[in-house]
DNA sequence: CCTTACATGTAATCCGTTACATGATTAG
DNA sequence: CTAATCATGTAACGGATTACATGTAAGG
């Protein structure tokens, strides 16, 4: 029940139709609360349905129509509201977690290889959000706002991936 | 798709009947698996249909029945032939992140709260993973196989918990 | 007497993924 | 000529949560 909500943040920061919305997960809210595009479309039919957006069709010259939303105040109330509930620790999954114990029933070096190119795929990932940091906000001391949020919330994505390679690779040691 | 994964290792350990699985759940592999008792019912029910464990009634005086599942020999071959398959990176999720970013179209104060509660709660599980450590892997060099297997993954804990208290904590002095 | 623990389940609902569909335009 | 991009959607399915149901026995 946080789709809804993730969207509200995201028109909120700029009006957009569901495809740009998609594109816009795919790039900074999605990493870390992704989505389909058919999922979101029927979630902001729903949204729009409960007068949290309004939708305003839009005429392109030589593209099919779209349908941008904006955030009504029944939305930003919601948004509000749900800000102030709070939030219970996260349960964290881990599908590379189970296998790790389950290494003694199956072949322990294809596991191996598995985390090995786990811990790359991670590198990469972080390589990718210190670029990001680096060119959006070179001066973070200087932040504050919105801004300063956007910025803290990549910096979880480091520490995330950060994690990630510590663990992965202290059980690939662990077994070198 | 791994709970029934999840399951066949946690019976591979040692057999069981649903409730103990969910008991278990909630105190080993349930750290990064968790489960309810109906959705383990509903698993293992599916997973007796398709042969990966059998069932033995077991009478109780005084108690209910229970039904004690074992993992079969084609239980343990799709084990190890999940284990060969690859996992790939594991989508991270978070509302406390989008509530980051959200902040600033609401109550910044009402989130911080829950933030620093947040930390607390993370502080006292990482607290109880490492007396789980300390007391069931004392000396964690001499370890191998499974139980090696076991404490890296409790292990993992630990390092996640960090995560959580280093990127929370983090958020919180920067709107001090 | 009331509540908790033991033990297994059904039903309703929700959230999300995967596959498929349409139809026009632009790039190679 | 083919493939990709833009843009919106439907349909089927599966995984998971929440609420509810049953019945016995021990503990306070």
């Amino acid at each position: 029940m946080a789709l809804e909500h993730a969207l509200l943040v995201a028109l909120s920061e700029r009006p957009a139709a569901g495809l740009e919305l998609a594109r816009r997960f795919d790039r900074s809210i999605g990493f870390f609360w992704s989505a389909t595009h058919q999922q979101i479309y029927k979630v902001l039919r729903r949204m729009e349905d409960d007068g949290w957006v309004t939708a305003q069709t839009i005429e392109q010259s030589g593209r099919p129509e779209k349908r941008e939303y904006t955030v009504t105040d029944v939305g930003h109330k919601v948004l509000a509201d749900w800000i102030s509930t709070t939030t219970p620790r996260a349960g964290f999954r881990s599908e590379i977690a189970v296998k790790m114990r389950a290494a003694s029933y199956g072949d322990r070096d294809a596991l191996l290889a598995n985390i090995a190119e786990l811990i790359a795929d991670h590198r990469v990932r972080q390589g990718h959000y210190e670029t990001m940091s680096a060119r959006d906000y070179p001066e973070p001391q200087q932040l504050a706002g919105h801004e300063l949020d956007t910025y803290l919330v990549l910096r979880g994505g480091i520490l995330q991936e950060t994690f990630w390679i510590a663990w992965l690779t202290e059980y690939l040691e662990a077994h070198a």
